[in-house]
DNA sequence: AGCCCGATGTCCT
DNA sequence: GGACATCGGGCTA
C-alpha cells in the first residue's frame, strides 16, 4: 500500500489538493473483496466558511457537515436530489471545513465489460458506479481498508484545465470562481462544460 | 446543442 | 416548504 496518499497530502491548501488529485486512483475494496477503482479526472474545491457554495459556509456545523470539520483525509459523502451521493475528501487542517469534490473518474478496475468510459463521468454517477453510499461518510482515507486514494499518474500543469463551478445556482459570485479542475479533453469528464472545450 | 423537467429524500428555515 | 455540489430523457431548433 505504499502508493496510498498520506495525511500530509490532504493537509495542504485546498486548491493545491484539488489539482494534485487529478491522475490519482480512487480505490474501493468491497465487502466481497472485489476492487473497484478509477483515475480522478475532475475535481472541485470548496473553500469552507468563506465559500458561499460550500455546505460549511459561515461555519455551519451540523450532523451532515461534521466530517468537513474533521481531520484532513476524511471522506465527506452526502446525499443529494433524493437519489445520488457525492464524494469529497477533507483538506486543510482539522477544524477548517474545506474539501474537494471528486467529480469524475476514468474507470480502471472492476467495471462491467465492455466498460463504458463515461460510467463515472459526474459526481453522482461516480458514486453509483463505485458503490459509494452514506456508509462511506467520514472514513479515514489514510488508514481505511475499504476506501482510499493512491498515487498513479503524474499530471503536467499544462494538461489541467480550469472551469466555473457547477450546480450551485447563482449564489453570490462564487459560481464564477474557477475552482473546478479537469484533465484536458479527457473523455470521462462530467457533462459540465469547461470554457476550453 | 441547448433548455426544461421529473425523479426523489434530506436538510435547514 | 423550498432548495439542493445531479442525471437523463424529451423537447425545441
Amino acid at each position: 500500500m505504499k502508493r496510498r496518499l498520506p495525511k500530509e497530502f490532504y493537509a495542504r491548501d485546498t486548491i493545491e489538493v484539488a489539482r494534485d488529485l487529478l491522475g490519482c486512483r480512487l480505490v474501493h475494496r468491497m465487502p466481497d473483496g472485489r476492487r473497484l477503482s478509477g483515475r480522478i479526472v475532475e475535481t472541485e474545491a470548496y473553500l469552507g466558511a468563506d465559500d458561499p457554495a460550500a455546505h460549511s459556509f459561515g461555519g455551519r456545523r451540523t450532523a451532515r457537515t461534521e466530517a468537513m470539520f474533521g481531520k484532513p483525509g476524511l471522506s465527506y459523502v452526502y446525499f443529494i436530489y433524493g437519489m445520488y451521493f457525492c464524494l469529497n475528501v477533507v483538506t486543510a487542517e482539522e477544524g477548517i471545513p474545506e474539501a474537494v469534490l471528486i467529480r469524475a473518474l476514468d474507470p480502471v478496475e472492476g467495471f462491467r465489460q465492455p466498460t463504458d468510459p463515461r460510467a463515472a463521468a459526474g459526481p453522482g454517477k461516480l458514486c453509483r458506479a463505485m458503490h459509494i453510499t452514506r456508509e462511506h461518510n467520514a472514513l479515514d482515507l489514510v488508514t481505511s481498508q475499504t476506501l482510499w486514494i493512491e498515487r498513479d499518474q503524474i499530471i503536467a500543469a499544462h494538461e489541467i484545465i480550469e472551469g466555473p463551478r457547477v450546480g450551485i445556482g447563482d449564489r453570490h459570485d462564487a459560481v464564477h470562481w474557477p475552482l473546478r479542475y479537469g484533465l484536458a479533453a479527457h473523455p470521462a469528464l462530467s457533462s459540465a462544460k469547461f470554457p476550453t472545450d
